[in-house]
DNA sequence: TTTCGGTTTAACCAAACGGTTAAACTCTTT
DNA sequence: AAAGAGTTTAACCGTTTGGTTAAACCGAAA
């Protein structure tokens, strides 16, 4: 696996450091998995990286951007709210389909050790003004009676649970719902559908 | 900490077990820590559970166990499907409250082994005619106009994601939020309201 | 009191782990 | 072609980890 002599060295170490740290967690990757995956030895390993932390909180700093960066979009105050739902649901399950890993990465490192994020924090309230200007957007469309009065964090978490259980918890769902391969994809097609419509209907006036 | 001599050993075991491995998974869990915590040290531990993977194995079953049995209840063809949708979020809110970790970890371990858990599915699968009875109620209420058609795995997965993911992701949740303590009861026992509202709003005529 | 099975312990072991070292290799610059 | 910095490697180190061993302890049955 990864044979090219030009690659750059470096890339091929967080490729493969990514891979094991997000389907394993930080105390089930090693450090020696990681060398194989990107066809070097430990030392090498440690030569760019010094330790087992420094790379984690590197590659741990990367999918936080990543899935936080996802979240960008609904920020964008010329759609209309509704619309934003619909576009971001069908999005972020397609992102979180193609990154099955991640969102349980992010949650099983930060309950390990939940400081490791705040300084990632810190990057995202830089620009707050733009939640207030989400919120803005908001409570403006509740006045014209587009929208119902609601608690824009509990829809929001509602949202993304939705999104992200199935996935999180796939072996399990499929597991108890007998599904093969084809039948989840299916499953989760579906679910965009259902679970825009729920959110919508939860934000809708009447 | 477990101080009383009377008291059985392969209990204090069991407890110390479930802590570690609940909150630190497979991986994390140390049998010295285990050990520790149960008060004893580790070559009697290795007494009672010749291994790491059988003392996990026998964990894993009990809090797998744990889990599905707080579904028992919604096979009770007695109660409405909108009641039971009601009392449920209610109470396994509280379930999951008492039980942060329970969902994760066993999300965390059927991730990494999916095989783990096929076994402990058949005990499920005996009383396969209660999951038909229910489908089958569910089937009667939409005849007779008090539900909509839905499909029910997918409302099932809307419920038990809103319910567990905020718990789940509790440290992440109240960092992105800036909620303490005190602000994520109040933030639980509105939700409460709110996943309710929205599950039985979703299976309702019109 | 002796004996005997279950219980508990300290000491030990081999493998796996994160990390280091020192030497060798490679490629560019002069 | 020599120097030099960056790159790569094999061998090694100390610690931690899951697991074992053999001996001591203890309470009940004989």
């Amino acid at each position: 696996m990864a044979e090219d002599k030009n690659e750059n060295t470096e890339e091929k170490i967080i490729t493969a450091a990514n891979d094991v740290f997000e389907k394993k967690g930080y105390d089930g990757a090693k450090m020696q998995e990681i060398a194989d995956k990107a066809g070097i030895n430990k030392a090498l390993l440690h030569y760019y990286f010094r330790s087992k932390d420094k790379l984690f909180e590197m590659i741990f700093g990367l999918a936080f951007r990543k899935l936080v960066g996802e979240l960008e979009f609904l920020f964008d105050t010329g759609i209309p709210v509704k619309e934003k739902v619909r576009i971001f649901v069908d999005r972020h399950t397609d992102f979180i389909s193609r990154n099955r890993h991640l969102p349980l990465f992010i949650i099983n490192e930060v309950n390990r050790r939940p400081e490791i994020f705040v300084k990632l924090l810190e990057g995202i309230y830089g620009k707050e003004d733009r939640l207030n200007k989400l919120l803005k957007q908001i409570e403006e469309e509740t006045k014209a009676g587009i929208l119902k009065q609601f608690d824009p964090r509990q829809i929001f978490l509602n949202m993304i649970a939705m999104n992200i259980f199935p996935f999180a918890a796939k072996p399990l769902v499929k597991g108890i719902l007998r599904m093969d391969e084809d039948d989840f994809g299916g499953f989760i097609a579906e679910r965009k559908k259902i679970v825009t419509e729920i959110i919508i209907k939860s934000i809708s006036e009447k």
